[in-house]
DNA sequence: GATAGCCGGGG
DNA sequence: GTGTACGGCTATC
C-alpha cells in the first residue's frame, strides 16, 4: 500500500543494510514536523570507456570480477565534450566498490579510461533523481517496519518554510594559553536559536543571569546540549569556526568522557573527519554551517576575528574576552563567571544574526546547484559551479570529465595565460572622472562567442576567433557551458524584471536569488580556467580574457577617438575617464554608441561620477565621490602588522589630498608625524604593532620579531602559549630588526627605534602616494634633517 | 620577480 | 568515504 507524502528536503545520506546503501532523506512536513524516508532504489555505477570493442571489453571486465562486486553492465551511448562515445555503464552493490574494483577496470586491455567514479553516493542520487535539497518533495511512500520506503519522488511547487536555525558556541578551559582536549574541560556551551531559545549551559552556579543552566558536570552539560538540539529539533547548526574548533573539541571531550553525543537526526554521532587540511562536523540530518569560511569568501576584511566581523558587518561592537586569560573567569567565579557567560551568550548571538545575513544566500545557493545545504556551505565557487554542470550534464547525456591526477594536474596548474587588460593610470591627482564598467563582462563573452571545450578549434581557423589566439569557436552548436550560463544569465533577468513588481519582502528574497545566480554566472570563468577543474580548458579562458582585452580596448578607442575623451585609468572590464560637470550629457551618448557597437549580451554600463582621483600605480588608486565617501583601492594596508600610527598617518594623506587636493598639507602632516616620532611625541600604542603566535616559540624556523618577543616574555617568567597576540616594539640597536622586538609590556617609551618607524613603518606607507604626485621620499624626509629643520617648523 | 612555505579562525 | 582546501602574504634567493 503506498501513499503520498509531502516533505521539504533539509539533508540526506546513506546508511548500509545487507551489504547495500539505503538513502534517507531528511525532511519537514507542512506541519513542521520532521521524518526521514528510505530509498533503497538506487545502486551505485561508474563507467568505462571501451575504445572500439565494447562487447568485448565487457565480457572482460565481467571475467575479471571474481569476487563478484558487478551487478551488471550497460552499453550506453553517451557523449563527451559534445563527441559521441560508447561507454560502459558499471553498477554494483555498495558505493566503497567502486573504489575497490575501479583501478583493476581502469587498467585492463580495451579500457581507455574510467569516469564518474570518484562522485559521492548521495550527490549522485540527488542529481539522477533530479531533487533538489531546500525544495519541495512529493514522495509516494509504502511503510514497512515502520520505516516510510519512497517508491516514486517528485519536485513540487511550494514556498521556503522557516527553518529551525541555532547557533552555539563553546567556551574551553585553558590555562595554558590554547586549550588542550586532552585535558582541558568545556566550561561553557551556549545556544542561540530562531526560535528565541537564549541559554548558556555550564558546570558552576551562576549568580543573576537568568539564561544560565548549571548542570552538575562537564559530562550531564554536554548531554543536556545534546537534549536541547534534539527538542528544538534543529535544520541548521550554526557557528563560528565550528568545523575547526568548537566541534572537533566536543568530538575530543565526548571521546575522553566516554559518553555518545546524538546531535543528529535519528540520534546520529556528532562526527568529526578531515577535508584536506581541515577538520570537517557533520551533524547528520541537519545542516551544519560554519559561517567563518563563508564570511571570508564573501567579504574582504583585514581581520576575521568574531568581533571585528559583527562590527564590520553588522555594525555590533562587542568586547573580546582575551583567549589566554578566558580560564582566569572561570577560576575567580562570581562577577566574573558572570561576565564569562554574557560574553559566552553574545557570542552565539552574534553568530545568529551573521546566520540571517548569510544563510538565505546559501539556500538559494542549495538550490540552484542542488546539493545539500551543509555541503554547499563548504563549497568553492569553483566547487559550486562544478556541481551545477554536473547536475546538467546527466540528463543530457553527457559523460562527467575526471578530475586531474598527478603530471596533469601540475602541468595544468602551472600554465599561465595573458589576464585582463590594464591601462596605465594617469598618475597623481584627477578632477571629474566619470567610471563605466561593462555588466558581467566575462559571463557575457562566454555566452556571445560560444566558448566552450566542445566548441574549441585549435588553429587553422577564421570565424569566431579569440584576439590574437589560434583558437576559434564553432558557432554550429550551442556548447554545454554557454548554455548553461545563458539560462543562468537569462533567469537572473527575470527575477530583476520581477523585482519590480512585487512587495518588499517577496524583493528583499528575489535579490538575494538574483545574487547567488550573480555570484555563480561570474564564477564561470575562472572555472575553466581552474586547474582542478573537471571541465578545465585553458584556451577557454585564455580566449575569454582575449575578447575582453579587445572590448575593453575597443571602449577606449571609441572614448579617445570619436569623443575625445581622456582616459585616466581602466582595469578589465571598466573605464575611467574625465568628463566635467557641464559636459555629463557625453556621458549617455558615450554610452549609446559604445552599446551600439557591441554584439550579442555585452553591454557598458554607467558606474558613477566621481569629484577627484588619485591614481599610484595599476589597481593602486583612491576615489571621492559626490557624497564625499572615500573609495580605496590596492592602498590600504589592512594587515595589523602595521603599527597604529603608520596605518592613521596613511589614511589621514589620503583624505587630505582627496578632499582637499593639498600635497603641501599632506607632506606637512607626514613631516608632523615623523618629527613627533623623533621627538618620542607619541604613545606606546601608536607604535605597537600585534602578531599572532600560531605555534610553539620552538618550532619556528625563521626568527620573526613577534617570535622573539615571545621569547623575550618568556625569559621573564611569562606565560607563553600559541594563539597569544604578541604586542611589541622595535628598539634601537644593530643587530637585525627580529632581533630587536621587545613586548610592549616591557617596553618604555625611551626604547624605540625612531629610525624604524620613520623609514620602515611610516615612509613605506605613504611613499608610494606622494610619489605618484610628484614627490621623492627624500623630499619627505628632508624636513625632519637637522639643517632643512627651520625650513618647516 | 619568482617561488617555497606559512597562515587563518577558535579558547 | 565513489573523499582529502585555498588564496594571500612573507621571506629569501
Amino acid at each position: 500500500m503506498t501513499r503520498v507524502v509531502k516533505g521539504f528536503l533539509i539533508d540526506a545520506d546513506y546508511e548500509t543494510v545487507e551489504g547495500k546503501a539505503l538513502i534517507r532523506l531528511y525532511l519537514r512536513d507542512e506541519q513542521g514536523n520532521s521524518f526521514v524516508t528510505y530509498d533503497d532504489s538506487f545502486s551505485p555505477y561508474f563507467y568505462a570507456l571501451p575504445g572500439d570493442e565494447p562487447e568485448k571489453v565487457r565480457e572482460r571486465i565481467l571475467s575479471s570480477d571474481e569476487e563478484g562486486i558487478i551487478q551488471n553492465i550497460a552499453i550506453e551511448e553517451k557523449r563527451f565534450f559534445g563527441k559521441p562515445v560508447t561507454a560502459l555503464r558499471i553498477t554494483v552493490h555498495h558505493p566503497q566498490d567502486v573504489p575497490r574494483i575501479r583501478e583493476r577496470i581502469r587498467h585492463l586491455e580495451g579500457v581507455d579510461a574510467i569516469n564518474e567514479h570518484d562522485i559521492l553516493f548521495v550527490r549522485r542520487y540527488l542529481i539522477d533523481r533530479g531533487i533538489k535539497p531546500l525544495t519541495w518533495l512529493e514522495l509516494e511512500v509504502e511503510e514497512e517496519q515502520g520505516r516510510l520506503f519512497v517508491r516514486g519522488i517528485e519536485h513540487i511547487d511550494g514556498e521556503l518554510p522557516e527553518l529551525k536555525v541555532a547557533a552555539v558556541d563553546i567556551e574551553v578551559y585553558n590555562p595554558k594559553g590554547a586549550p588542550r582536549s586532552k585535558q582541558d574541560p568545556i566550561i561553557m556551551v551556549s545556544m542561540v536559536t530562531s526560535d528565541g531559545m537564549e541559554k548558556v549551559l555550564t558546570w558552576k552556579p551562576v549568580e543573576g543571569e537568568a539564561y544560565v543552566e548549571t548542570l552538575s558536570n562537564e559530562k550531564e552539560m554536554l548531554l543536556r546540549f545534546a537534549q536541547l538540539v534534539q527538542e528544538g529539533d534543529y535544520d541548521v547548526i550554526v557557528g563560528y569556526n565550528t568545523d575547526n574548533f568548537d566541534f572537533p573539541y566536543i568530538k575530543d571531550r565526548v571521546k575522553k568522557l566516554g559518553i555518545s553525543l546524538p546531535l543528529g537526526r535519528l540520534n546520529a554521532e556528532l562526527e568529526v573527519s578531515r577535508r584536506g587540511a581541515l577538520p570537517e562536523a557533520r551533524i547528520r540530518g541537519r545542516a551544519h554551517v560554519d559561517l567563518y569560511p563563508i564570511v571570508r569568501r564573501h567579504v574582504k576584511l583585514n581581520s576575521y576575528v568574531l568581533e571585528s566581523v559583527v562590527e564590520e558587518l553588522l555594525g555590533i561592537k562587542k568586547e573580546k574576552i582575551d583567549g589566554d586569560k578566558l580560564f582566569t573567569y572561570w577560576d575567580k567565579g562570581g562577577e566574573n563567571l558572570a561576565m564569562l557567560a554574557r560574553y559566552s551568550l553574545e557570542d552565539a548571538r552574534v553568530t545568529l544574526f551573521l546566520a540571517e545575513k548569510f544563510l538565505p544566500l546559501y539556500y538559494e545557493l542549495a538550490v540552484i546547484v542542488g546539493q545539500s545545504l551543509n555541503d554547499v556551505a563548504r563549497m568553492t565557487s569553483g566547487q559550486l559551479v562544478e556541481w551545477l554542470l554536473m547536475r546538467f550534464a546527466t540528463p543530457r547525456g553527457e559523460l562527467i570529465p575526471n578530475h586531474p591526477a598527478g603530471e596533469e594536474y601540475a602541468a595544468r596548474a602551472s600554465a599561465s595565460y595573458v589576464g585582463g587588460y590594464v591601462r596605465e593610470p594617469k598618475r597623481g591627482l584627477v578632477e571629474n572622472i566619470a567610471v563605466f564598467d561593462f555588466r558581467s563582462l566575462y559571463p557575457s563573452i562566454i555566452v556571445s562567442h560560444n566558448i566552450d571545450p566542445s566548441t574549441l578549434i585549435i588553429g587553422n581557423c577564421e570565424e569566431n576567433r579569440a584576439p590574437g589566439l589560434d583558437y576559434c569557436f564553432s558557432l554550429d552548436k550551442e556548447g554545454f557551458i554557454p548554455e548553461i550560463l545563458k539560462g543562468l544569465i537569462q533567469r537572473r533577468a527575470e527575477i530583476k524584471q520581477q523585482m519590480k513588481q512585487v512587495d518588499e519582502d517577496k524583493r528583499r528574497m528575489l535579490s538575494v536569488a538574483e545574487k547567488a545566480l550573480k555570484i555563480l554566472a561570474n564564477s564561470f570563468y575562472g572555472y575553466m580556467g581552474y586547474p582542478r577543474a573537471r571541465w578545465y580548458r585553458r584556451e577557454c579562458a585564455e580566449s575569454v580574457a582575449a575578447f575582453a582585452r579587445m572590448y575593453i580596448k575597443q571602449v577606449m578607442r571609441i572614448a579617445e577617438e570619436d569623443f575625445k575623451l581622456e582616459v585616466v585609468y581602466g582595469d578589465t572590464d571598466s573605464l575611467f575617464v574625465v568628463i566635467p560637470p557641464e559636459k555629463r550629457e557625453l556621458a549617455r551618448e558615450f554610452l549609446r554608441k559604445v552599446n551600439a557597437s557591441m554584439p550579442g549580451m555585452i553591454e557598458l554600463e554607467f558606474e558613477g561620477f566621481y569629484k577627484r582621483g588619485l591614481f599610484v600605480t595599476k589597481k593602486r588608486y583612491a576615489l571621492l565621490s559626490e557624497e564625499g565617501k572615500m573609495v580605496v583601492k590596492g592602498l590600504e594596508f589592512v594587515r595589523r602588522d602595521w603599527a597604529p600610527i603608520a596605518r592613521e598617518t596613511q589614511r589621514e594623506v589620503l583624505r587630505i589630498l582627496l578632499e582637499e587636493a593639498n600635497p603641501e598639507k599632506a607632506a606637512k602632516l607626514v613631516r608632523d608625524v615623523i618629527k613627533r616620532i623623533r621627538e618620542r611625541r607619541v604613545t606606546l600604542e601608536d607604535i605597537t604593532i600585534y602578531t599572532q603566535l600560531t605555534k610553539r616559540i620552538k618550532s619556528y624556523k625563521s626568527l620573526e620579531p613577534h617570535v622573539v618577543a615571545a621569547q623575550k616574555l618568556k625569559e621573564r617568567g611569562r606565560e607563553v602559549a600559541p594563539g597569544m597576540i604578541i604586542g611589541y616594539i622595535i628598539t634601537r640597536g644593530t643587530k637585525a630588526i627580529s632581533h630587536r622586538a621587545l613586548p610592549v609590556e616591557f617596553a618604555k617609551l625611551e626604547d624605540y627605534d625612531p629610525d624604524y618607524y620613520i623609514d620602515n613603518q611610516i615612509l613605506p606607507a605613504i611613499q608610494r602616494i606622494f610619489e605618484a604626485i610628484g614627490y621623492t621620499r627624500d623630499y619627505l624626509r628632508e624636513g625632519i634633517t637637522q639643517t632643512s629643520l627651520s625650513k618647516w617648523f
